[in-house]
DNA sequence: CCTTCGTTTCGTAATTTTACGAAATACGAA
DNA sequence: TTCGTATTTCGTAAAATTACGAAACGAAGG
């Protein structure tokens, strides 16, 4: 019982979510910031850049769900970092994919 | 004038749009199949895929509206091939995002 | 306890994506 | 010209994405 079978390969199905997570300029604008300096709050950002602090916190749970990017409560404040081992994940099945 | 002064960088904006086009599992493998062998037919895809034919087909014309396929006019058939120039750029704007 | 600060969730609306079958198109062959 | 093959476009519907402001939330400080 229970025997589907899945069409895609796991890989398939974990680039195509990577990618998604990735098509957005925003969430690529954040990726690029969390990854060239270092963690930084969800406050700094909305600064910056020009969306609404609600749709920031959006694109920025949406990253969270793709698992790129992890959030540590810090009160009041939250701070945003890479999740570094999905990130490299991430960079070896791109790195596959073009190969 | 028209001087609207864009937020996001042209390689931000790039990279989301090659990050969008393989954001759904059937284009991964569609490229997969480019990447790996060679060019293909629709016909040929629509045999393996789950997937209705014309449904196919506008996944294969995002991929083409994205840059990374592009599709030669071969009576009565269309073969689809990577477009090598907007491939080598999409491995080269990943590679660059995630180091 | 009440307020303030930083952030997220809710409610909503417009747009885009994904999917299908039916119909249209393009072309070579009979 | 009519037929058959290969593929796309059209029409449509359901679901997901993107965006905003208002409201809610949790923790610290007065």
């Amino acid at each position: 019982m229970e025997e589907v079978k899945e069409f895609y390969s796991v890989e398939e199905k974990k680039l195509a979510r990577y990618a998604k997570a990735l098509s957005h300029p925003v969430r690529v604008y954040i990726c690029d910031i969390l990854s060239k300096q270092a963690c930084c709050y969800s406050g700094d950002l909305a600064e910056e850049v020009p969306i609404a602090r609600s749709t920031l916190s959006q694109h920025l749970k949406e990253l969270k769900n793709s698992g790129l990017v992890q959030g540590e409560i810090n009160p009041p404040k939250i701070k945003y970092c890479l999740n570094k081992e999905n990130w490299a994940e991430a960079q070896q099945l791109f790195k596959e994919f073009f190969k």
